[in-house]
DNA sequence: AAGTTATTTCTAGTATTATCGAAATAAGAA
DNA sequence: TTCTTATTTCGATAATACTAGAAATAACTT
């Protein structure tokens, strides 16, 4: 993953409203949560939720289906494990490289 | 790691040059690298960059150690480590609580 | 069509962040 | 003590982000 999108992502990830909610749709599973559950559990005004769903969505940590009047959040897993990838990879300590 | 604590360091690794500023210290060890050397590997103006070191340090992310007139920037590992970990814990799919 | 529910877009005020030159500080060297 | 090196603090400007009420849109129900 290149730094740029790696440090977008990060920077989504790096508000606590946003980052509450990505950590409920992942406890909500792969089919996704709807916008109004989201916002009854953690109580943010809807436009205020709007504005941080669809900033996860731009950097594409979550995608939107819709079903009805409902819209569902879903949580983009891979590209998570990816982020997590890339802090491991290149801001950890390698240790294959180090000599003991 | 809280959650506000974990929105906060995420931030701060989410800038560019903040998030190449912390990889270029953990490749550097655990000595730590002088700020004069990152400016000059990463190019950024002084002031700029003592002013991203400052957010990485209030945040835990960096520790600075004066050797005289230089001054090293020390990556923390743990509190990265830590931070993998919550993403880890509470944003990936938790497999063992899966029914196979 | 009119009403209801679900969610977004608009708008605007406030706050925080990014940038970097210039001046200031810290510390060693002459 | 003066000079040089290393780095920070100051100050000012521009840009971006946060928040939330009100209005608009989307889609189902009656």
């Amino acid at each position: 993953m290149q730094i740029e999108i790696a440090a977008k992502r990060l920077a989504e990830l790096g508000h606590a409203t946003r980052l509450e909610i990505f950590r409920y749709l992942v406890k909500g599973g792969k089919t996704g949560v709807p916008v109004g559950e989201i916002q009854s559990a953690l109580g943010v005004p809807g436009s205020t939720l709007s504005h941080h769903i669809t900033r996860l969505v731009n950097v594409g940590l979550v995608v939107q289906r819709r079903e009805g009047r409902t819209l569902y959040c879903v949580p983009q897993y891979t590209e998570l494990d990816a982020l997590v990838a890339f802090l491991q990879d290149e801001c950890c300590i390698n240790e294959t490289t180090d000599s003991t």
